[in-house]
DNA sequence: CCCTGATTCGC
DNA sequence: GCGAATCAGG
């Protein structure tokens, strides 16, 4: 890909948008993060507005002299065969296509969507505990319908560290292929 | 671990 | 000029 006085263009409104290198990357394709912050560099635009970095924060700070491995031999670029193209398809890269939202913060452990909940149709005994009750280390899988007094916790016991007991880990981490042929009819519209 | 931008330097 | 590798930091 070469840069182009269009896609010179785009980098520099999303750039100056507040977009993130990657997702600029991903909103031009073709390119690498890297590609982006050094067409940035080469641009002069870096440093966004990035309040007053106090006059002293500013200055270069001495002891940064680089450390590369001393590229006793042609370090990175000789030894380097072929690149397979890995383009950056990770992380918040990929969902980059929407411009606005900077949502990334804000989602919690997250329970499965209310229309996961019904999805389950294997019988399966759940402990059934209320938020109160549930605990570190209990499942998370949500029973029911959360506006509901009813509603509840499996509260199985999941591997420490995990949201969901081992049943229902593998209902809600279905690779990605299987979806779509797995999934049972869910709620009609909500 | 994920991510961020900054820098170097072989190409 | 380009951008991977690397650095430094959150």
């Amino acid at each position: 890909m070469q840069w182009t006085d269009e896609r010179v263009e785009l980098l520099k409104k999303l750039w100056a948008d507040g977009l993130s290198a990657s997702q600029i990357a991903a909103e031009l394709g073709g390119v690498t993060r890297n590609a982006v912050i050094g067409k940035v560099h080469r641009l002069g635009l870096s440093g966004r507005a990035k309040a007053a970095p106090t006059a002293v924060a500013r200055i270069r700070k001495p002891v940064a002299s680089p450390t590369r491995p001393a590229a006793s031999s042609g370090n990175g670029g000789a030894s380097r065969p072929q690149q397979q193209a890995v383009y950056a398809s990770r992380g918040n890269a990929a969902l980059a296509a929407a411009p606005v939202m900077e949502a990334r913060h804000v989602a919690a452990p997250a329970p499965r969507p209310v229309a996961m909940q019904l999805v389950e149709t294997t019988p399966f005994a759940c402990e059934s505990v209320t938020i109160m009750e549930l605990k570190e280390n209990m499942c998370r899988w949500p029973l029911g319908d959360p506006s509901q007094a009813e509603f509840r916790f499996c509260g199985g016991r999941s591997t420490p560290g995990h949201a969901y007991c081992p049943h229902h880990a593998t209902i809600a981490y279905q690779p990605a292929n299987d979806r779509r042929r797995d999934r049972r009819p869910m709620m009609p519209s909500h």
